[in-house]
DNA sequence: TTGCTCCTCACGTCACGTGAGGTGGC
DNA sequence: TTGCTCCTCACGTCACGTGAGGTGGC
């Protein structure tokens, strides 16, 4: 898959990945002789999904971003590690720092989503406080 | 109140205060001297805090809110017109007009809602998977 | 060969941050 | 008078957008 296919994939444009890869965001595509062009798999298209979700739906910089992404490197280091191993501790150990993981993110997630709620709290109380005095003028 | 204690009360910058007012999304304090202390009241802090919900909640871009804001606008607009009116009909108006402009924004904080709500109905996927399996581990 | 996508500079833009140098009010 | 906050340029920065000019693969 090339820069193109990756960028509509994510949802996102061509120069944003390349950007991206600049700041170290996404791993340069590796041993491209110079000029050549990048190629990407399935997991560079999941990977820049997350990002662009957490950096749209939660507001994160791309600083903010990298120190989340420390995260997911090591979620991939652990995907790569699952299958290579059978031993149960290891195993346990793997999906316990995969549950931490996940929860973080559930708690930004979720802060996120309080903060929109209460928002949301405000507006429909202002509408309900117009549709009152809308039905007081009615029965006038 | 001056610039400093309406940003603060925004929860923002001074800097921003005075680049919303630059670019015409706040209006420009009026008839200042030159050089002259910007003059702000709490209707200011109310419609600076809105915009930098709509702004940081929503992810709007500047320009969008200031297409926002031609609603903010009207609804200050009613808000002084409905003082100044006892006429039924004039207030049955500008009260319908009001709820438009709520259910408006009540729409879009909604739409934001809702892909908040599927991120994090992923993540929780992505949680039951992981304590299932820790289940599974343990049972050997 | 034509069309499309890709490449690398590199300058432009949006939404501010951050001094520089100076003035105003408790 | 001292301290704090304010003022206006104006350059810097972050996260890309947008050509310019050229090369690569179906």
């Amino acid at each position: 898959m090339r820069i193109g296919a990756l960028a509509k994939a994510a949802g996102t444009t061509v120069r944003t990945v390349r950007y991206y890869e600049e700041i170290g965001l996404l791993p340069a595509a590796d041993e491209r002789s110079a000029g050549a062009h990048r190629e990407y798999g399935e997991e560079d298209v999941e990977r820049l999904r997350e990002l662009l979700r957490l950096k749209g739906l939660l507001g994160l910089s791309l600083e903010e971003l990298r120190e989340v992404m420390v995260g997911e490197d090591a979620r991939a280091a652990r995907r790569r590690a699952w299958h290579e191993t059978s031993d149960p501790d290891d195993r346990r150990r793997i999906l316990s720092e995969g549950l931490e993981y996940t929860d973080s993110l559930l708690e930004l997630v979720r802060r996120r989503r309080a903060e929109l709620e209460s928002f949301e709290a405000e507006l429909r109380e202002r509408r309900q406080r117009q549709a009152h005095l809308l039905r007081e003028l009615a029965r006038v």
